[in-house]
DNA sequence: TTGAACCTTCACATCAATGTGAAGGCAAGC
DNA sequence: GCTTGCCTTCACATTGATGTGAAGGTTCAA
């Protein structure tokens, strides 16, 4: 698909369908025009830059986790491809990750808590 | 405790300590002379601060659920003081930090998937 | 063949978070 | 008194992710 289809498809605007590819996270064909031309999977890919990137990592953080996140039936990296820096890189992005995750969860904790401490019943669902 | 000791023990610079007051983040008081002065749970609070940005929330967002993250300990604002409009805010607030924690779970899952698969055993604890 | 709706590249603007440093006031010790 | 180290405010620079728009090529359909 073209760059319009994929930027309604996902509510990405082109200027950061280009900007991700131009930081390498993305890597179009092109059609004899010159115009980019997007696989079906794009779209899924596109929507997990977004993830990662409103979640706070950067784009060159998500260049190098995204290789290892398309999904188990696309054959795409063999393990020989993974150096051991590598792997440990992973390894160190997957413990940041994990800690934003504790550090959100915890402060959620705290906020959910508080909204049910005042208002109990509220935002779980009507008592009947 | 003055703000060179914060910026210190929070390993934050004094640079980004006047940032967080400026953003209403913070509130110290301040001296005869004109210095600020931090209580003890600043340390804490510039902490969960830190934890926050680092996940990929604005000081703007930040600066609309801090207010209830204190410790349950401390009294520090009546629920005749939430409007309903703040309750709301403060909901959408956590689904909106909801939403990022499923989707960095998610991301975080595969990463450690694809980690698991390649050299199993590894960062779980050795075999022995 | 003209116009609309795509696409291209390029460039400059903006915004939030942060770095850096100048110019100067205050406090403690020598 | 002077130096040293803390603090103050103010201002300008930078970086990464964006917005915006100009100038122009390509379909396609009326």
């Amino acid at each position: 698909m073209r760059i319009g289809e994929l930027a309604r498809r996902t509510g990405v605007p082109t200027r950061m369908l280009r900007y991700y590819e131009e930081q390498d996270l993305l890597h179009p064909d092109r059609l004899a025009n010159g115009y980019r031309d997007y696989p079906e999977s794009a779209v899924h890919r596109v929507q997990q830059i977004r993830g990662l990137l409103d979640s706070g990592l950067t784009t060159e953080i998500i260049r190098n986790v995204v290789p290892f996140l398309n999904r188990p039936d696309e054959i795409h990296l063999h393990p020989d491809c993974l150096t051991a820096e590598t792997a440990a890189l992973l390894r160190g992005e997957a413990d940041r990750i994990q800690a934003r995750i504790d550090c959100m969860g915890r402060n959620l904790s705290a906020i959910r808590a508080y909204l049910a401490a005042v208002q109990p019943g509220a935002g779980d669902g009507p008592p009947a």
